[in-house]
DNA sequence: ACGAGCGCCTGTCGGC
DNA sequence: TGCCGACAGGCGCTCG
């Protein structure tokens, strides 16, 4: 499911609260609940459920496709994968099919990670150097400049479209906000990253920027059964828009496989160039 | 350094 | 209707 968009959006959910739950900001733990034990990436379950209890949340949120909780002494870290989901509800009410680990609050509410395909992690960790010390960077870094993203470009020679997938290079693209940048940006997914030339380079970044804004402001995209509330499926140009009319030249959006993963784009406007 | 293939999982959809 | 393969928003691993 997620990308940072949709994991943006869980996280602002979670810390400023919506209309049917409260804020988990200032929540304190009463205790956890295991339901599917690969879920719980580290510690074990028992240490996890030791250090835990009697925290309080002191803050949430997100780093690449990460969500971080700030307890009193630890982070707790989830990262959603394909189907991750987090649900603040009454603690009375009955669990839902595919929860795999829940936390009681001492507010009478309960956060429950729920998801589907088992892919989802959970770590508890006392800092989160090990865990992010690889990432690339965030998107909207103020340090990342079109001079600075033409050069981390040029010092590599991969495809353009599993580059930009890589979290190590950049953090936060997923397949849909790739196809959906690209597609901004008229460049093919196979084109070579160190054929991009500087204006390239700022032409791409400026349509990542804007894809996730939008993203964003749409409170992400909701696609099948999985994730709900989003609006982002409404404006997506080539996504899913197979044999659809270009909204730029009118030719039908063709797909294929790049990196192994279904990718969409118009050969008219993102013709390929320095394959 | 790079890409391909696969594993991890459950569910949905289209074709026959 | 039922079965069966393809596919799905991610990512880590091995291999050549």
């Amino acid at each position: 499911m997620p990308e940072l968009p949709e994991v943006e959006t869980i996280t602002s959910n979670l810390k400023r609260g919506t209309a049917g739950a409260p804020s988990l900001i200032g929540q304190t733990i009463l205790g956890a609940h295991i339901l599917w034990q690969k879920t719980l990436a580290e510690p074990d379950p028992e240490t996890f459920q030791a250090i835990l209890q009697g925290q309080t949340i002191q803050n949430i949120g997100r780093r690449a496709k990460y969500i971080t909780i700030n307890l009193t002494e630890s982070i707790l870290v989830i990262h959603l994968r394909m189907s991750g989901d987090l649900r603040v509800e009454p603690t009375q009410s009955p669990l839902n099919k595919h929860d795999r680990l829940t936390l009681d609050f001492d507010s009478g509410w309960r956060l429950s990670f729920n998801d589907t395909r088992k892919f989802g992690r959970v770590w508890l960790v006392r800092d989160t150097q090990n865990l992010f010390s690889s990432l690339g960077p965030e998107p909207d870094d103020p340090a990342l400049t079109p001079e600075r993203f033409h050069e981390m470009l040029k010092t590599r020679s991969r495809a353009i479209k599993p580059l930009l997938l890589d979290q190590h290079f950049l953090a936060g693209l997923g397949n849909i906000y790739t196809d959906e940048s690209l597609f901004r940006a008229n460049l093919h997914p196979l084109r070579s990253s160190d054929t991009l030339t500087l204006q390239d380079a700022a032409k791409l970044l400026e349509s990542i920027r804007a894809t996730l804004a939008l993203g964003i402001q749409n409170n992400g995209a909701s696609i099948d059964w999985v994730y709900r509330g989003g609006d982002f499926q409404n404006h997506f140009q080539v996504y899913q828009q197979t044999g659809s009319p270009c909204p730029t030249c009118g030719q039908p959006i063709q797909k294929t496989t790049v990196a192994q993963r279904g990718t969409h784009f118009c050969p008219h406007c993102q013709p390929l160039k320095g394959a």
